[in-house]
DNA sequence: ATAGGCATGTAAGCAGTTACATGATTTA
DNA sequence: TAAATCATGTAACTGCTTACATGCCTAT
């Protein structure tokens, strides 16, 4: 049991929906943990029959009613457990890696598409996530914030989704560009090997 | 499916016993993908089963024997309709985040504590890949390596190791010195609230 | 003797993904 | 009138984790 948690501490940010959390968690939760839609509905489910949030119904014009769901005690008492214990190591799983790992042996023409897509994504996210530190840490900069602010929390891990997602940008650039320069090279040694 | 093509990729390297590979997945094959010992004997066995790769008997002394497994013509044709194909987004799922997310609301000290591990294995894992970096490339400087040498491909995945292995150290203390610096205010206002 | 590394598996259970289903309302 | 967004689910399947099992050899 894993997302449990993940989900109250997306929920101490405030009240969200279902639908909001599939958003939240769509991103990633500042890249730290990714959960599809249907995941966290039956979450949800879960965690309020066990009593660690509860919800309730907000009644909408224009639009369906939602029931939005906050942390109860026995949340927070959970979550401090989980804190507390040992914890599982990093879970990183990237199918582009193992393309770029391979490339040698195929053509690289779709990884540094694949690449360039990637680093297009991560620079979106970086903006995203940029724009999420600033809002957090209001009028004052960041190191009187993580001084004196009162939830420091989010900051930081929104400021390890930042550094993730910087590195991810530069790194397939960086991929693309050398994988580019050594095909093109390969192009030039079989135009020379076999003109005529 | 999709450590299928991670085991593949893996094989490219060189002929693997599946202990072998259980220490390769355990550090994370450079830190893209990560699987228990348990999921690749039975992945191997089906990859067999399908032609994908195939094994022989390799007798040993004082040991007991292995099973070696190597990429078979239609494995490297399975990898290429991979690579070529869209791929799915990066996953990454991370406890510690999940924590420091959270971590305004419960005790700081063993998130605190778990921050330094987790740093102190960063740079393990950070100083492991960049030995490995070092014996890919041999005599030639990186920047030779990647434009002549004739397999890059590993070396570029264990560059994005070590991007986010350094990365992730950094975040690590920084974030595990902010803490401490708060706990240790917020212990000197109680102390100050509170005596007599 | 005993612990640790090498070597390979089975079985059960839980977590995560994919496909499908519904229905309202707003925007193009 | 079609597509997109809001909103929530069920069902079937696949993949991953955990616990257990075996046995040999080397080093302490």
């Amino acid at each position: 049991m894993a997302l449990r948690h993940a989900v109250l501490a997306a929920l101490l940010d405030g009240e969200h929906s279902g639908y909001q959390l599939t958003k939240i968690f769509d991103v990633g939760v500042s890249n730290f943990w990714y959960a599809a839609p249907q995941q966290l509905y039956s979450e949800l489910t879960r965690l309020e029959s066990d009593g660690l949030i509860s919800g309730r119904e907000v009644v909408q014009r224009g639009r369906p009613n939602k029931r939005v769901f906050t942390v109860t005690r026995a949340g927070i008492d959970e979550l401090a457990a989980f804190a507390a214990a040992p914890g599982r190591p990093l879970l990183i799983r990237d199918d582009l890696a193992v393309k770029v790992h391979a490339v040698d042996l195929l053509d690289p023409a779709p990884v540094i598409e694949q690449l360039r897509e990637r680093a297009r994504e991560a620079a979106a996210k970086l903006a995203l996530f940029e724009r999420t530190l600033v809002h957090l840490r209001g009028e004052l900069d960041e190191e009187s914030f993580l001084r004196h602010g009162d939830r420091v929390g989010p900051y930081l891990s929104c400021l390890a989704g930042c550094r993730l997602e910087r590195e991810m940008r530069d790194w397939c650039l960086s991929t693309a560009r050398t994988l580019g320069e050594r095909a093109a090279r390969a192009r030039i040694r079989t135009a020379e090997g076999s003109p005529e």
